[in-house]
DNA sequence: AGCGAAACGGACGAGGGCGTCCGGTACCGT
DNA sequence: ACGGTACCGGACGCCCTCGTCCGTTTCGCT
């Protein structure tokens, strides 16, 4: 990787992931190309030339988001109490979503093998030991499957609204719906069987 | 209305209302008309004249849909237990919903005035009776909103899956966390305010 | 059977997104 | 300051979708 680039290139280059990261994130993911080249004030060759793919783009796009992701679920294993760590990071990770609507697509993204699988494992594993230890504490319910984790983040893509602010609004109310549906209660009636979405599933269009 | 159709056009006409639901039913809202038209085995000027806009044929393909809402709605209603009614309509809802992809679309739609409009108002009003009932008999959590319900359907249709059996198989569960999310509890911690989703919202592009 | 009208569907032009080529421009080293 | 070159961006061709027009087919009535 020779990071010989011009200077004008490496502005451009910064530029066009500026661009990318607002369009994706008011817009969504299927921005055209050519909106993104033109916010960034390129033309399309360029913009392609520095990212043959939309995939590479999105990528560049959501690294720090994911990496924010990583963070949150990094507090929230840090926290003692494993239950508070869940819920901070259930409610952390919906905000983040709902306030970033091509993230979502990227994250739960039916893309095959983004290169962010990585840290998206990553972060599915970590979050499997804390609920394996909230459970252990007897505050989540014992039936709870990672599987619901990514249930409801899906879920909580699904809820759209005119602006940003009532998406969040919506999507804290939610969140804290999801937290009390997975809470351990005496009287749990049993839950019909998890269907299996997370790791693995293509998910062809 | 003069139903005066020749009866190639009647035949045609049930032809392409029956492509539209298959094709809305399995790939959502923005198949193209010319799709439709193509397994309808017609031209696409043939369709355009028998539905001018695609509202129209929407409205036409998922009329019997919305009479299966308010008979689940009707149903659940007539319950003597309303709480036992409301988890009913819920869970049946959710799973008409997973089954058909267009459905969802449609009925939380962002269309503006949808001819099904009446409908929708009414199905809504209906549950907002048996919801004060539930409420009433102290199963229901008293904070419950009608938003709630209109949130859980719009969570409902962000569950997506690589075949219509995982979906609803998702769907399910996802019904089974929502009601125990929503039943009355002793100790329940206060959930965030709501956000205003429901009847109104234009929800723009 | 034969005629008028209703209905059909192939064909058209516009609009927009995509990915690529090439003449021109601006940077960087000397 | 000047040449070489890395880089830029307008322009091109392709494909898909949309909504409409018009010559042709088919129905239904007598």
């Amino acid at each position: 990787m020779p990071h010989k680039l011009r200077s004008d290139a490496m502005d451009n280059r910064a530029r066009i992931q500026d661009a990318a990261r607002a369009l994706f994130s008011a817009e969504g993911l299927d921005v055209p190309m050519r909106e993104i080249a033109r916010r960034a004030g390129v033309g399309p060759a360029t913009l392609y030339r520095h990212f043959p793919t939309k995939q590479t783009l999105v990528a560049e796009a959501f690294a720090d988001q994911l990496r924010a992701c990583r963070t949150i679920v990094d507090e929230g294993c840090a926290d003692p109490d494993p239950w508070r760590g869940l819920c901070l990071v259930i409610e952390k990770i919906c905000e983040l979503h709902a306030r970033d609507r091509g993230f979502t697509e990227a994250f739960l993204s039916t893309l095959p093998g983004a290169p962010d699988v990585a840290g998206r494992e990553y972060t599915l594993k970590a979050v499997a030991g804390l609920a394996q230890r909230a459970k252990d504490a007897g505050r989540l319910r014992p039936d709870f499957v990672l599987d619901d984790l990514v249930l409801v983040l899906m879920a909580n893509k699904g809820i759209h609204a005119a602006s940003t602010a009532t998406r969040v609004r919506a999507s804290r109310r939610f969140a804290g719906l999801a937290i009390q549906a997975f809470e351990a209660c005496p009287h749990r009636a049993p839950l019909p069987p998890a269907a299996r979405l997370g790791s693995a599933a293509p998910a062809g269009a």
